[in-house]
DNA sequence: CTCTATCTTGACCGATCGGTCCACATGACC
DNA sequence: GGTCATGTGGACCGATCGGTCAAGATAGAG
């Protein structure tokens, strides 16, 4: 019947979101928004609602893509190889996008989040992340990788581990560096 | 001379500490500011210069504190017990503070400081968090008390750790079961 | 006491925030 | 080709941002 939109709502919401992963939700403005999308105001509100709807898109789009790198570790075949490599891949990520650090834990360290239902979705994200990772802990221990123990306590120390690699690359240090951290933890789990 | 100032400055710059330390440098306005320490704008402003330096100097004072924090790992007789006291007390702080994670790492991750001077400082606090650490990892193992291993991977692993745990309370876990998640790093160096 | 340097209060500044309104451009449908 | 719902661009909104200005209040020096 009418106009038809110009541009793909799913390259703007990528570009979105790195700009909200490197920023946080407080720290983009609607008109950082504007540049980096290269789209007028309106056309956003058209097409998203507004800034809090977006960044809902963004979330879930966040979740998708995290949903995917977890993919091996859900694996039968997963490891503490699986784990580094997922390491390693977020750091790689991070330094390709210029953030540090997960998403939904800036945004929930933040508190700027105007709806507690984000806030919640973001919470459930990280349960997702902790349940993979203590697969593939689980698997590589009864595969006789690694030393039996409590899978839950280390998935949750990877997963503390993994937020502060973030913190340490902040602090300074280097990406391989940040790797070598992580197998200091990883190492003294294997038979 | 003239009219003497109406307030305690160190406890002014206490009050701006836990605001800082809850929401962030840019997460701060300085209306926030005039209602916690219940005074005027312009007596912020003539004691400390503006929103900057009175970062700057709630900085040096958070910086002050955690030296004081850093003693019992600096001791002699530091060790794996002694970290857990360490971060048992930074969480028991941060839940009376009501809030989580380290402010420097916090300014850091939103890259909101408009001084790169105050960034270059905050970096050299981690620094001597990790310095301090490594101290008791490497007291540890001269007592017998761990194995011997990388003491300063082992020491920045802590770190990462010890920041990391502030993305779990984030994250919906408890402050015991975070301090527990601590264990499962600490117990494994243990002879 | 007066003088005067400082503190305090509240109004005010331009810039930016997220969000809205409106005029105009566009293109699928009859 | 005319109609009209929708997309687009720009001006504009009140609120808030960090920061400043100009008075009035206050107390030590003389």
């Amino acid at each position: 019947m009418a106009r038809v939109r110009e541009f793909d709502a799913e390259e703007i919401l990528d570009r979105c979101l790195t700009l909200f992963w490197r920023k946080g939700y407080t720290g983009v403005s609607v008109s950082d928004l504007e540049e980096t999308t290269g789209l007028g105001r309106q056309s956003l509100y058209n097409a998203f609602g507004n800034k809090e709807a977006l960044f809902a898109k963004v979330l879930e789009r966040y979740d998708a893509n995290t949903e995917l790198w977890l993919q091996p570790l859900l694996a039968d075949d997963a490891g503490l190889a699986t784990i580094r490599d997922y390491a390693a891949g977020a750091l790689a990520a991070q330094r390709r996008n210029r953030c540090s650090g997960c998403l939904v834990i800036k945004v929930l360290w933040d508190g700027g989040l105007p709806d507690p239902e984000l806030a919640r979705r973001a919470q459930a994200s990280t349960k997702r992340v902790r349940a993979a990772l203590r697969h593939s802990i689980e698997r590589a221990v009864a595969r006789g990788e690694a030393r039996p123990g409590d899978a839950e306590r280390r998935a949750d120390l990877c997963f503390a581990a993994l937020n502060g690699l973030a913190a340490l690359r902040r602090a300074g240090v280097s990406e391989s560096d940040a790797l070598a951290t992580l197998d200091a933890l990883l190492d003294p789990w294997r038979t």
